[in-house]
DNA sequence: GTGTTTGCAAAGAATTTGCAACGAA
DNA sequence: TTCGTTGCAAATTCTTTGCAAACAC
């Protein structure tokens, strides 16, 4: 078993290869910039580090790669309240913990993938996906003492 | 008890009245316009509700008094991708099924509130709001024939 | 009267699009 | 060679902001 967060380049051809995608240097590195950490980065972020490794790519094509790679399921995309969408490598069922103080975004493991535990789905919906998100303080900011306004 | 989706003057003026905030005709009608509905209109939605009692009002305002109110609890803002934001008057815990098919939102009881039931919440953390969104098809997409793609 | 709120127009931010040049298969 | 992909710039869309006039208290 791969470890998480673990580049897997073959996972990626494999994909690249059954679909009529193109595996080009681009997206190579837009999927391993998204790999190499555990955290949920926005595309601006993902710009920032292929930039380093390939100058001449632009914004657009971080773009279009991170849609391609969500398309074909390789990553998740996540959006909180308005700001910037993000972008996520483990493709396991999760909920995320938005931190209000110092705005990282972390995995929450469920307890159970079963719905009707939680919901009161009603008769004939026919769900293809959920979505846990929930806000407050990271371990870290709550445990830190932190400026108060009045 | 007050029915859902009723309008509420009374909460709006006794919860306008112990903030700083100014009654407004435009602010109770931005209120009532969320509340004459049980439905997630967006700032445009109750914009063109609002202009045809108030031709007058701008857009701006409708964005400002959606934002106070939120602010002062009386409604709720929710996000679903990077669509437009949609306003929800119902502000019990609940979670939402978003149609793909329809583009509809509706609201999803929770059978629990009790997060650690779903949620593996690491320590330390303080959870302050949490979200529960679920994709797929409503009831009646889902019975509807569909047109299908190649 | 004082300070908040409105309405307008312009600004801002994130993302998408059009299109010619490039490059993978 | 073919057609998906890139990079650039411009366009789009939603939301916010600055500011003078209007209005609630």
């Amino acid at each position: 078993m791969k470890h998480p967060g673990h580049t897997d380049p073959d996972h990626l051809d494999a994909l690249i290869a059954k679909s009529g995608l193109r595996m080009t240097a681009q997206r190579r590195h837009v999927y391993e910039a998204l790999m190499e950490n555990n955290d949920h980065p926005t595309a601006q972020d993902v710009f920032m580090r292929v930039k380093a490794k390939v100058p001449s790519i632009s914004l657009a094509t971080v773009y279009n790669c991170l849609e391609t790679l969500t398309e074909s399921g390789l990553i998740r995309h996540v959006n909180f309240d308005r700001a910037p969408s993000r972008y996520c490598q483990n493709n396991q069922p999760h909920g995320h913990l938005v931190c209000s103080e110092c705005g990282s975004i972390t995995d929450v493991p469920l307890k159970s993938t079963d719905l009707n535990a939680i919901l009161e789905i009603p008769p004939n919906t026919l769900v293809s996906q959920a979505e846990v998100t929930i806000r407050g303080l990271c371990p870290e900011c709550a445990q830190k003492p932190r400026q108060r306004t009045f």
